[in-house]
RNA sequence: GGUCUCGUGGCCGAGUGGCUAGGCAGAGCUCUGCAAAAGCUUGUACAGCGGUUCGAAUCCGCUCGAGACCUCCA
């Protein structure tokens, strides 16, 4: 298994920390809005990573957060916190924008078929770790107070450690370029980072501290988290490229100077999603929502595409080139994944007549095809070459099928190895199925809500409402059942 | 301005010194009542210039072009 380290630049052979187990932790989103597609990749990027270390038998941790405090809005330091902000925009509790945003990623991303993480932690969970943190980091003199907030001191730090190890910067640049030091700013150093913001009172996000009411920076959070769950050092550390610098060599100088232990031994950057060549964000009002995508009504779209199209589309490229979006690469994405997943349909309803037979060189072009497999997924996880042997063996199933390649003519192992090879590959490993098995999923899971929700509302005496979840249900041909126990099944007409 | 990355055929996109990437689109053929699906065959390529080498898309230099980071972003 060899992967790059973004930390030194190089394709490295992976060895765990622990022998057949992988502590793998990865940025999460701040939820103050919709997950856009240029998110969704990262997030697939990590979900075939922990598939792939899960099919090869490794015992993964996959540690992803929730950001729901501290991060703010540009102007580095006195910025409002962007959860907040969204918050008082719209007139709601902070918790109440974290709960909205956070469900709305889950959501999209089980669209996308990708599996929920071993550990899924917040930033507001752990305000306590964090200021244990900051008050290690206080002791071993890389972060000074001023008026209740505290700082990270990197000139400090740098003249022990190498800030920049990560992202390849130089310090002494970094003090050069860019805006100054304006009379506003706390800071020593224009390179300094907050641990801890004091707040006003009139601020709706605000915790206890031995230095102010206030709120944990937002470096710090991944820190305390990564730690907390994965250990001191631990093996993997996702994220997106642009979270390079500063977040990532921020959170390497925290570990290094609270710990001093070099927290991370692989770091993995996965690249952007552009549009026409630009990187989609937000920001720059390029982004695509996963639903104008599945509805089509987006203006660079003229149609709608599943998720299981995205999420090839997507494998189809490396993670670490930047992949470009158009509504003429989806088209063509759609048309390749509909071979694959036949090819998955139809071998699956397959089977080998018995007997095992002598080896002929058709066994060996087979068990060679599956070989491959492993071999481009364990080079650096390439996906793109996978997919491209997978496509090999579509060809043979369907040869197996039409009787070029009688399945007589091969052996009985063989064939039960290419076949698991095929379909663990594509579903396992890559995550990928056939749009109508996954919306036949998709639907039973929302079929369930409702059952759910009817059953609340049975429980509250609400019969209006549960009568009319079943009646509308049976209008669309979903005819539920109630069972002796309050067991609820259905069936589709 | 600083740091870094990239530039592959009509489109998307693998590939890092010699060995077919792959998908979509195009052309031809087989199968088929028609169509679809499937199968077979096939063309077009490594931004430009120079260098290293027996040999370069792949290494080095320069030029041009695009992008990322340096400020919130996956």
């Amino acid at each position: 298994m060899k992967l790059t380290n973004s930390l030194t630049g190089r394709k490295e052979l992976f060895k765990p920390v622990n022998e057949d187990h992988v502590g793998m932790y990865v940025c999460g989103p701040t939820v103050y809005s919709d997950v856009h597609l240029g998110n969704v990749r990262t997030f697939l990027t990590f979900d075939v990573i922990f598939r792939f270390f899960r099919f090869l038998g490794y015992n993964v941790r996959y540690v992803r957060n929730i950001t729901d405090v501290g991060h703010l809005e540009n102007d580095d330091d006195n910025g409002e916190d962007k959860i907040a902000k969204k918050a008082r925009m719209e007139k709601l509790e902070p918790m109440e924008v974290v709960k909205h945003y956070t469900e709305d990623f889950h959501q999209v991303l089980r669209q996308f078929n990708c599996l929920p993480p071993s550990i899924e932690p917040s930033a507001t969970g752990h305000i306590i770790e964090q200021i244990e943190m900051t008050k290690k980091l206080i002791e071993q003199g890389f972060a000074y107070v001023v008026n209740g907030s505290v700082y990270f001191d990197v000139l400090k730090y740098n003249e022990q450690h190498n800030y920049g190890i990560l992202s390849g910067r130089v310090v002494e640049e970094l003090m050069e370029s860019g805006r100054k030091l304006d009379s506003q700013d706390e800071k020593k150093n224009k390179v300094d980072f907050a641990l801890w913001k004091k707040a006003a009172s009139s601020h709706i996000m605000r915790w206890p501290s031995p230095w102010s009411a206030g709120f944990p920076g937002w470096h710090i959070e991944c820190t305390v988290m990564s730690t907390k769950y994965l250990g001191e050092t631990f093996d993997i550390h996702g994220g997106g490229i642009d979270l390079k610098f500063p977040h990532h060599e921020c959170e390497i100088a925290q570990s290094v100077g609270a710990t001093g232990k070099n927290p991370v031994n692989y770091w993995i950057h996965s690249n952007m999603l552009t549009v026409n060549g630009q990187k989609m964000s937000k920001s720059l009002g390029n982004s695509f929502l996963p639903r104008e995508l599945f509805t089509g009504s987006h203006s660079l779209l003229d149609k709608g595409y599943g998720p299981m199209t995205v999420r090839f589309f997507m494998l189809q490229s490396h993670y670490s080139s930047t992949l470009d979006f158009s509504n003429e690469a989806l088209n063509a994405a759609e048309k390749g994944f509909k071979k694959l997943s036949n090819a998955l349909t139809l071998v699956k309803k397959l089977s080998h007549p018995g007997g095992s037979i002598k080896q002929t060189p058709m066994d060996e072009i087979l068990l060679n095809l599956s070989d491959e497999l492993y071999e481009n997924m364990c080079d650096d996880f390439n996906t793109a070459k996978t997919l491209a042997v997978l496509f090999e063996m579509s060809g043979r199933i369907n040869d197996f099928k039409s009787g070029n390649t009688p399945l007589s003519s091969i052996d009985n192992t063989t064939f039960e190895q290419f076949k698991a090879a095929y379909i663990g590959f594509m579903e396992d490993v890559l995550g990928l199925k056939s749009e109508e098995e996954h919306n036949q999923e998709l639907l039973n899971g929302v079929i369930q809500v409702l059952i759910d929700l009817r059953k609340k509302a049975r429980e509250d005496k609400n019969y209006k409402l549960s009568d009319k979840i079943r009646d509308d249900l049976k209008a669309m041909g979903v005819q539920l059942m109630d069972g002796k126990n309050g067991e609820m099944s259905y069936t589709l007409e």
